[in-house]
DNA sequence: TATGAATGAGGTTTCATTCAT
DNA sequence: CATGAATGAAACCTCATTCAT
């Protein structure tokens, strides 16, 4: 979302509008065809510039990445802690962080699709702490929801922390598949259906 | 499982032991690695192979890819068919199912983590097209059973068949991670964590 | 030593003191990286200047490091010219010949450094032309005096002009490693120790 | 010496004759151009081989230079430490020295031409830092040589062993320009020359 | 069966230089 | 005068694959 708004700088600290227009090319590309098989040809023949000139904005493939990915997930975490912080209900504390990252998604389908296909090599690949420092703290944020939601009860005692949460922050990331254009729904109707099968699965209440 | 007791043929018709050796090494690495990081050459030097041999045994990574995942996915099949062959309840057939998959998951770790890591490379990927057809009868699988519990309500009448079909399979996917000796859970009381999730959701019965 | 004086003119002929600013930013990274790992782009940051605005002042980085080097030639040549001309004694001459090419040094240690380390790429460089042929112009004046001292009977009959010459212009070259700030000692000492073994070796009189 | 031999061993451990017949055209074309211009291209081609199957004996241009230069810096240790160790006499001891180094050159014109031009670069360039380590070893007995000399009272009091040292090994590293097939000088006679100038200078005795 | 050598396409990145503003 | 953006060539290196031995 900032990053429609505040120009950011260059690996030279210019501020370069130019530079967002890239961004935008280049997440589409790497959400398409993933991080790896995606190349920096391909981000500069669809942002109608030659690969060697992108280097000109960014000093890395990496660089993009980052840079695509951490304002979005730091902005999921800012959205988490105000949810978190007037919300007392466990379950509504899930219910609408499950709203907050399917309208993430709704808003920067890119990113989260890339965080979904290709979250395994973002952990190995040099040069993407940052984002990997980042996921962690949103991981965080679903581990302590769910511990808190089984110390008060809210959920049943027998849940296992780790499980769930994994479990929870899979289906929460392939929202994306499901939302217009790629799929058919709206993004409210997308967080009622997965908040329903989070919390309360498939069976008939 | 058929793979460890009936040699397989190679690409000019002859058996091989050897070959399933290779497999179980490429397996490993592509797990690991991933199908795109890993190379031929880290799959020869599990192997002890130089990676030009590999090429007396398969006719491509693709092969060895294939070769790797569509018994698995076979396997899986015959047990989903079997089960719902014998089973009447919706919410019993989901439970075995999940069973099922876990149990795969279980035997066949490798596979299991390529199949979740890189189901985004493997549709896009010439030479796996047997891989993505298999993919797609255990989905229909899944799929028919997600429709035949909100048919005999005995899931909720608002589940969307599509949403909730493909964050199971998410999740069951995913089970590799938390047993042993990657995690720290059995089989058994995966299939339980996993079962009471995708049942029940979080919320306390 | 002109060079800190007179405002040269440009490509198109405007004169320019920024010129002289960029030219002494130019020699120092020149001479740090040497020419061929120094690149416009560390010129520019060193000079305070886009690289690309460095084409204002020059036309290319061939001529940055002509006007880097002929200069400082020349002078050296004018000086030699005199030394000549004013000395009679070839032992002398060569001392006092030692004692320019020192004192230039200090004057200049970027040019003496590039001189120096990149004496190899400076014969091979297109865009060179101009800083070969006044090396060239040294190099003759030194074969001038190694061949007198010989005929004079003051040098050794049986050395070897072309070896002696060659001998003598690569440690006449080195003198900037010995001098303040890189070395430890001023000039005036450093022309005496060079002067000693190149007359003298290092045997005792 | 040892390099025409005994067949090293390649980046995966495996011993290779190609591999030395690449080296050469290797040392070839690095002394011809400067180790920063010479191109892995150039090198392939002078091999008779494409530039992307070096990698197959190499794992990197630095590991090719290093390759050619450490045997020979390495020999011509244990020839000088040969020599000092049956030497009393300090002027002996120089004039044996130089005629080692001065038939190292004669035997790989290559390395010695690679270490007298590209000295500057070696030091700066990732990946050879085996190469500077020896290079390191042999100035510390060009060192010890001529501080023993000044000790023993054999060389002029008043000479600044590093001045002193850092020259000789200039004037002898250029040694490969005086012999055929680059010069006209015989290795016998360029050591005559290069002792004499180094003992004794210019002057007449 | 396996090796060692090679291919050829393509990957990321660097860099001198140009040019509209 | 300087900037910011772009070019285009070339650099080093990777890798699936082939093949003579």
């Amino acid at each position: 979302m900032s990053r429609q708004m505040v120009p950011r700088r260059n690996a030279r600290g210019v501020a370069s509008s130019r530079r967002l227009e890239i961004l935008d090319a280049a997440a589409e590309v790497l959400a398409e065809k993933g991080i790896l098989v995606a190349t920096v040809r391909d981000i500069g023949d669809r942002a109608g510039i030659l690969s060697g000139s992108l280097y000109h904005h960014f000093s890395s493939k990496e660089e993009m990445i980052t840079e695509i990915l951490v304002p979005v997930i730091q902005s999921q975490i800012s959205a988490f802690d105000a949810i978190v912080a007037e919300t007392d209900d466990a379950r509504e504390i899930v219910r609408r962080l499950i709203g907050a990252a399917v309208e993430q998604t709704a808003v920067n389908p890119h990113a989260a699709r890339i965080l979904r296909n290709d979250s395994h090599h973002i952990g190995e690949m040099p040069g993407l702490e940052a984002v990997v420092r980042e996921q962690g703290a949103v991981m965080s944020r679903w581990v302590s929801a769910v511990k808190d939601g089984i110390d008060s009860r809210r959920f049943r005692a027998d849940v296992d922390p780790q499980i769930a949460t994994m479990s929870i922050a899979d289906v929460v990331l392939g929202a994306y598949r499901f939302m217009k254009p790629v799929g058919r729904s709206s993004a409210a109707s997308v967080t009622d259906q997965l908040t329903a099968l989070i919390l309360d699965g498939l069976g008939a209440k």
